[in-house]
DNA sequence: ATCCTTTTTTTGACTAATCAAAATCGCGTC
DNA sequence: GACGCGATTTTGATTAGTCAAAAAAAGGAT
């Protein structure tokens, strides 16, 4: 069996794909700084994957999972995801504190044990940040998301996912009501400023810069 | 922070000290076969903890935990005692299947979590198998039990403690309701045959070796 | 084509945990 | 007091994961 090093590589090889899928390869720059190691530490551990053929490795180029390499990964995201959800559902810890906890519980727990915690939750889609929960299958149902920055002034839409697990960061989004689930307005563009102005619930408006509001996922409601 | 297998360690040989109160130390060769390493790996720990100052090593004699090492033992009980209990209460898990899977997680939970399950379980006392579980303080509550060895024919007893976490005989004793919080009725003990008889519920008598019986702990019941 | 900067790889070293097998110790028996 | 056996320690090796720093490669700018 892997280890959960190995685990934690081929989880943010995944993510890093996804992060930018045009790149054909993950470069060893990225993934040393995703994994916080020395890019030394990046080069040997993709020769290590490529052994194990998890991912294919290119000097000089980068690595990219195999499929053999996205089925590990897709296991461990669709661990963490539903961790996340059973520690909010069961225990009601805040979403904007789970994700760490998920991070070493995700190498921990059984495939039985995990079966439970899915089961208890009804088969959950999507996680506490609107994250896709991959299928036992190692499936993963993509939606049509909008980002924030694109959605066109007047618009009303649904928050979906926030695509950053960073405690402030979904913490500023909870004190503004824009978890996954709520209804909003997009009420201004400011191209100039760089900043978006949204408004959910009875709350005041509020404006945020271009990147915060990139990592804000909304499905346009249809009025 | 001390790594897992540091834990794991301490916690062993926190328990065969309990296991054999008489002894002054933890000889290597107990320690090695408990560990399931070689009786050299035992002895390069045992000097490792000795420089954490986790145990008192004493070359050819054995460990003892420092007070030291005994908080950091019963932290580990607790949260193994304290994860069982949730595993069988939140999500139904069998009780002789929970201490594999607390084994691990013992190790990935963060203290935030644990003060959320012990409150979830309202603050349990002893765990499945009526092992007592730590207080966060390091206390031990140590109740006094009969082993079913020991106890009178004719007595009418209360299951309070089973001392072996292996699955079948987990199996075992539910098979004829012999679980912690049940009660019982000594029929016979045979001297010769090294046996112990029990009746429990409208099941029909149980005969029970020596060996299998000593596992079993009881409260007697004053008629 | 040469230089310069960034990225990548290599090298050498280190820690933690382990094993196999050899050396040594402790201790009860003769 | 010497012997022998079981327990213990030592030695030498291995694997996983890491870093620092040196060396090498890529690739754009001049
Ligand atoms: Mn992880
Ligand atoms: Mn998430
Ligand atoms: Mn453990
Ligand atoms: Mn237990």
């Amino acid at each position: 069996m892997p280890s959960s090093t190995v685990e934690n590589y081929l989880k943010r090889i995944y993510l890093e794909e996804q992060a930018d899928p045009g790149a054909a390869v993950v470069s060893m720059k990225n993934l040393a700084g995703a994994m916080g190691v020395t890019p030394g530490t990046a080069t040997s551990m993709a020769k290590s994957l490529a052994d194990s053929r998890f991912v294919a490795y290119e000097p000089y180029g980068g690595v990219k999972l195999t499929a053999r390499g996205r089925t590990l990964a897709l296991r461990i995201l669709r661990r963490h995801r539903l961790i996340e959800c059973f520690l909010v559902e069961a225990l009601g810890l805040d979403w904007s504190e789970v994700h760490d906890e998920a991070e070493s519980l995700e190498h921990a727990i059984s495939d039985k044990l995990l079966d439970r915690i899915d089961e208890f939750l009804g088969f959950p889609s999507v996680d506490p940040h609107g994250d896709p929960i991959p299928t036992a299958a190692g499936e993963v149902r993509q939606t049509l998301l909008t980002a924030l920055t694109d959605v066109e002034e007047g618009a009303d839409v649904r928050i979906a996912r926030i695509l950053d697990q960073d405690e402030k960061f979904l913490r500023f989004v909870d004190r503004h009501r824009l978890r996954p689930g709520t209804r909003g307005r997009v009420l201004a563009h400011d191209h100039a400023a760089e900043a978006v102005t949204i408004q959910s619930g009875k709350l005041p408006a509020v404006t945020m810069g271009r990147t915060a509001a990139a990592k804000i996922m909304v499905e346009i409601v249809k009025g």
